[in-house]
DNA sequence: AAGGCCCACAACCGCCTTCGT
DNA sequence: GACGAAGGCGGTTGTGGGCCT
């Protein structure tokens, strides 16, 4: 793709005679007043014709993220924030594909607001911002008495961190429940990430559990089977489920699915049946806006224009049953029978 | 009361993609 | 296919207001 310096270059932009910074409120009425009669674009050669000193980009930005009379005002409501969160671990710093699913937010606002609250909101849980997976902190810390554990990351990555544990406690309304980050309910787990390679990988492959609470580890090593899964919550809980490793584009199809298998809706709790009749879903996702949102994204990514998302891959059903004491149980076995000289021993369960 | 600091958010900037020719 | 204009995106910066000392 052909680089362009149109910005240093064109009229609007010489940067002669431009005003900059905030805009009053007369300039307000000028953009607003010209969009209305002349409509949104040639944003480059608007500022001239609407008679405003400023940037075309200025004019643009001005109009999408404050005059549209689309623009919701307001503070982020609670279910926009989980939802924010829920497609931040999808997607990444995705902000403009984030904001098209949150109907009058716009993609600056929404990155304002990760930046200044929800991405501090996630650190303080011990969680990655970046990654949704919890914070590693490269040292290991023993228990003085058996009732305080401020942060273990054991030889297979297994994070033991107090943060997390508030957490957890936070939100099953039980004090002092000194069972480490390793009983954190899945909803306020990050991405979880399944390790082969690992004891503790291995372990929960073979379990009977189609989905586990965080396993994090630091290390290139879980870098490489990321591939293998990917993983988003639904209500309280986190599923995994896997596909053919390194097909990217079948990732990204799923993750497509999922995404207007998640907009259907607002009860996020339909999502589990839609995830178990997944091929049903993958048929209906050939509405002409899913196709074309799709197509957009595909292309975006793989420059291929034409498609056909009705080839969508989707993976085969998973169970969605999780009990925590189940797991719980389960998990300490595991760790009971992990053998880690360099780790102290695995906290006691009851 | 004044200055410093912090925070939230609007706005800017540079780069990239898309589209028309 | 090459080119340039236009639009879009995400990272970063600027700024105003509130809080603290």
């Amino acid at each position: 793709m052909t680089k362009t310096t149109a910005t240093s270059t064109t009229p609007c932009c010489t940067k002669i005679g431009i005003k900059k910074g905030p805009w009053s409120a007369e300039e307000d009425e000028i953009l607003a007043n010209f969009v209305h009669r002349e409509g949104e674009g040639r944003w480059r050669t608007l500022p001239k014709r609407a008679g405003l000193q400023r940037c075309g980009k200025s004019c643009r930005l001005r109009w999408m993220n404050y005059l549209r009379p689309s623009v919701k005002r307001g503070q982020i409501a609670p279910d926009e924030e989980d939802l924010i969160l829920r497609l931040h671990r999808l997607l990444g710093n995705r902000w403009a594909l984030i904001a098209g699913r949150l109907p009058g937010r716009t993609d600056n606002e929404i990155k304002n607001y990760w930046n200044t609250h929800l991405s501090k909101k996630l650190i303080k849980r011990g969680i990655d911002p970046r990654t949704h997976k919890a914070l590693v902190i490269n040292n290991t810390t023993n228990n003085n008495n058996s009732t305080t554990i401020t942060t273990t990351v054991t030889s297979n990555g297994v994070v033991l961190n107090d943060s997390l544990k508030v957490g957890y406690n936070h939100h099953h309304h039980r004090l002092h429940h000194d069972r480490c980050s390793i009983v954190m309910p899945p909803q306020q787990q990050p991405m979880t990430v399944v390790n082969p390679a690992s004891e503790i990988g291995n372990v929960i492959n073979n379990s009977k559990f189609d989905y586990v609470p965080t396993i994090s580890a630091g290390g290139g090593d879980i870098e490489e089977h990321n591939n293998n899964a990917i993983n988003d919550a639904t209500g309280d809980e986190s599923i995994v489920f896997y596909h053919e490793k390194n097909d990217t584009a079948a990732e990204e199809d799923t993750l497509m699915v999922f995404l207007n298998s998640l907009f259907d809706g607002n009860n996020n709790t339909n999502n589990e049946a839609k995830m178990n009749n997944s091929n049903e879903n993958a048929a209906t996702a050939t509405e002409e806006e899913e196709l074309a949102e799709f197509q957009h994204y595909y292309h975006h990514h793989h420059g291929q224009h034409d498609h056909d998302a009705t080839t969508m891959m989707f993976p085969p059903p998973v169970s969605t049953s999780f009990h925590l004491e189940d797991w719980e149980a389960e998990f300490s076995n595991a760790l009971m029978n992990q053998q880690d000289a360099s780790s102290s021993p695995p906290p006691s369960i009851k």
